[in-house]
RNA sequence: GUGGGCGUAGCUCAGUUGGUUAGAGCACUGGACUGUGGCUCCAGAUGUCGGGGGUUCGAAUCCCCUCGCUCACCCCA
């Protein structure tokens, strides 16, 4: 018996509605703000992910890398963000006629030890914009963020906000920052000691108490703003207030991604426990013109999907997919198996959902089957209706059944093939 | 990478001073109802007790190893 690969899962037919009825949500409510659906590959060149990403960041370190037979490197994706800046150059798509809405869905690997809501193989649903630098576009896109959890019937969580500065801004905090830390580096943890050289944000977020204490008092990037930072911080601040969106103001928050600068945020839920990030984004105005690319800014933000169906407290997958009306055709012998696949193509050409039952087994479990399958109707052909010319259409609801000839049927089919387009 | 918890029927789990044939509920199969589902009742089938080794007259139970799952740290979606 060989089982999945440890950290991922099948996602059965009982699950995939719910997949799907968060998909299609996220979907109609991305084309009203004006966003387009791109697909990007799966798995990229390694270095794209290592020069966007960052090499020394933990999703830098997690990635599924593996060499093709050429001996390149290649790696599962870790997020999409990379990929669609990368699609945005190789395919020319300058901001000069405005900005570039895409959504994406799909899955993301990073090889990390699986827990509750983190696998290694997970789904996100996010955005990007690129092109456009007004804060009055990060208001929008947060609350965007907001509709969709609220659509999606997510009712308590909370949104953490920080910023984080341009280039210009960032040089100046981190220096300052490296000469707070300078003298007290003997303090920090051994993690925290190996980022003052490598990675000196990070050390704003660790949740180890000796390196807490050490952070406390360390300066914020709030007071090294350039005064265009400090514009666009205030005007996004501003919007989120005006557009009535609560948000938590966080310092400490760093995220996991070298790229990111000026806003970045995260939306936690309130119920799901250690893994508890369900959104997180922000901008990133360096990164195309890191990879190659003219100085355009951008923004996006991604869900993970698991997450957001964990947050959900009554998943009712019944419910969210309404699903056609079923006719079941039972059949007694060889004969009517015959006369059975002639009916089922017949309901289907009208629009019916119709399945016929081959397995050769008593009435009473047919029944049952087509109960359990949840039939609305059941046509019954034996021996006899087929001499007679005649079957038996049987109402699963009332109990009620009568005969019908086959013409009869077809327009009863035909009928309920209508009834249901008009209805959807 | 570091810790904790748990692996008994398809599923959820009982099963302590180690003692005959390892249990329940749900699901399943058959019957009451021989060509008519749901409800009820009756009957039945089901296990390498995660795997390997050890202790013992005897191990699901105790010890060691191993695999798997799970939760947490870390980090993130």
């Amino acid at each position: 018996m060989i089982y999945s690969p440890r950290g991922v899962e099948d996602i059965l037919p009982s699950k995939t509605p719910l997949y799907q009825w968060v998909e299609k949500q996220a979907e109609r409510l991305f084309q009203l703000y004006g966003f387009e659906e791109i697909r990007t590959p799966i798995f990229e060149k390694t270095e794209l992910f290592l020069r966007t990403v960052g090499q020394e960041t933990d999703v830098g370190k997690q990635m599924y890398t593996f060499k093709d037979k050429r001996g390149r490197s290649l790696s599962l994706r870790p997020e999409a963000t990379a990929s669609i800046a990368r699609a945005y150059l190789e395919h020319k798509l300058n901001s000069k006629r405005g900005e570039w809405r895409v959504y994406y869905m799909g899955p993301m690997f990073r090889y990390e030890r699986p827990q509750a809501h983190r696998l290694r193989e997970f789904r996100q649903i996010g955005v990007e914009v690129i092109g456009q630098e007004s804060p009055w576009l990060d208001v929008e896109i947060i609350e965007m963020a907001f509709q969709l959890l609220r659509k999606l019937g997510i009712a308590s969580f909370d949104l953490h906000l920080n910023y984080l500065g341009c280039q210009k801004c960032r040089k100046r905090y981190v220096e300052e920052l490296k000469q707070y830390f300078s003298s007290k580096v003997q303090y920090l943890c051994s993690v925290c000691q190996q980022r003052y050289q490598t990675n000196l944000l990070r050390i704003l977020d660790c949740k180890k108490a000796q390196c807490r204490q050490v952070t406390e008092k360390a300066p914020e990037i709030i007071t090294y703003l350039c005064p265009d930072c400090q514009e666009k911080f205030s005007r996004l601040q501003e919007g989120l207030t005006f557009m009535k969106i609560p948000f938590i103001l966080d310092h400490q928050l760093v995220r996991g991604l070298d790229y990111y600068t000026r806003t970045i945020f995260e939306i936690t839920s309130t119920q799901l426990g250690a893994q508890d990030a369900i959104c997180g984004g922000g901008r990133y105005d360096d990164l195309i013109e890191e990879l190659g690319g003219p100085s355009t800014p951008a923004i996006g933000f991604s869900l993970g999907v698991e997450r957001l169906l964990a947050t959900l407290n009554n998943p009712d997958t019944e419910r969210q997919m309404r699903v056609r009306p079923l006719l079941y055709i039972a059949t007694v012998g060889e004969e009517a198996k015959k006369v059975g696949i002639h009916l089922v193509t017949l309901g289907r050409s009208l629009g019916m959902r119709a399945s016929l039952n081959l397995y050769s087994k008593g009435l009473s479990w047919q029944l049952k089957s087509a109960h359990r399958a949840g039939a609305s109707w059941v046509v019954m052909v034996g021996e006899d209706e087929i001499r007679r010319g005649e079957y038996i259409l049987r109402d699963m609801y009332s109990g009620e059944q009568k005969q019908v000839t086959e013409s009869e049927l077809e327009g009863i089919m035909r009928d309920l093939g209508q009834e249901r387009k008009v209805k959807s």
